[in-house]
DNA sequence: ACTGTACCATACATTCGCGTATGGTTAGCA
DNA sequence: TGCTAACCATACGCGAATGTATGGTACAGT
């Protein structure tokens, strides 16, 4: 009772959902019960059950969430600028990496792995990457075989290069991810 | 109290071990409990506590079993049957690929990332299978550069095909495989 | 037949986590 | 100054999960 608030401290929904990413994506498997995502917040449970009917609905949030804010901007981004299939390709996966776009995919594969509708949203980000990343190398004039072999390396590499490779420093890392597209486009 | 048992239905530890992995790789996040678990096996969780002093040490045991039988074995089996580097890597993919080695991955990393020391089985795995693979694509005489992309083409691909491209049939994926390895060992 | 070992079931006690109910605090607006 | 909406804390009930204690079954060796 009685302690005051100051409006830093209050969160909004969209925040809520950030923050609860970041936290589970932190702590792992173990601290994902709303009582710890909350503390991990500065809040308390009492704010979960404000803007979450339960646990299944923040869960539902979180993917839809997810989704739209490390998926389904980065095609947007990128063809918002132009340029050739290889330039964008190029740009595509400086993007992913620097804004380590894929750093929640375990965490959410996970959480996603619980139930069949939960899992409708991974599928549905790996179907939209992978069309996205093969109509690059559609339009670079690559054969139908050599479009799903180049696509399937360069979005397996993308979404565990952060798992995979972080033991790397960022540059070493960095520079990887130019020598990868070269690699790829390489005629 | 008082019912029959047959042989059949007793479990060891290895078995409950190799069980456990597939029911919590079927159930997913949900039926993680001891409980869910014993019933999936068909026995009660007087069993488990027979085998396991307590959840962590369950985890550990799992992530160790893991390791041997998914990831230590594979190299072994393929440097036994000799042959060129090309050769030994067809084989790898193959037989990664054939059984399953990896799908269990996404399970274990989601259970490790409960716990550093966990976590301590998945990078041991990581590093091993990169370094078996990058070994064979420096046989090949390909420059540093190109032995670090191909090889964790190689891995990133192998490791995420299961879980990324399982909407394709079983013998288009097998295709893909023997694909992937003429891209990755073309010079 | 007797005994020890391996394995399993069941019945507790205790803690943990979920969801709800209720009241309290702040900011904005009239 | 009063009122409302947004947000949060705390207390409670309840089912679920953990770990333990205890007794029971099957089999192998002697």
């Amino acid at each position: 009772m009685a302690r005051g608030y100051t409006s830093d401290e209050r969160l909004g929904r969209q925040e809520w959902l950030e923050n609860a990413l970041a936290a589970l994506s932190a702590k792992g498997q173990a601290g994902q019960s709303i009582q710890d995502l909350s503390v991990a917040l500065g809040v308390s449970r009492g704010s979960f059950y404000w803007h979450f009917a339960n646990r299944d609905d923040f869960v539902h949030a979180l993917l839809e969430h997810w989704y739209e804010e490390y998926t389904a901007v980065a095609p947007v981004a990128v063809e918002q600028d132009g340029g050739t299939a290889e330039e964008r390709l190029a740009r595509l996966m400086r993007l992913v990496h620097d804004q380590n776009l894929t750093r929640y995919d375990l965490t959410i594969r996970s959480l996603a792995s619980r139930d069949l509708q939960f899992a409708r949203w991974v599928r549905k980000a790996d179907r939209f990457r992978l069309r996205f990343i093969e109509s690059l190398f559609k339009e670079m004039g690559f054969s139908e075989n050599e479009i799903r072999i180049r696509a399937r390396c360069c979005l397996a590499y993308m979404a565990t290069e952060h798992e995979l490779f972080d033991k790397l420093d960022r540059k070493h890392r960095s520079d990887l991810v130019d020598e990868l597209h070269a690699f790829l486009v390489r005629k």
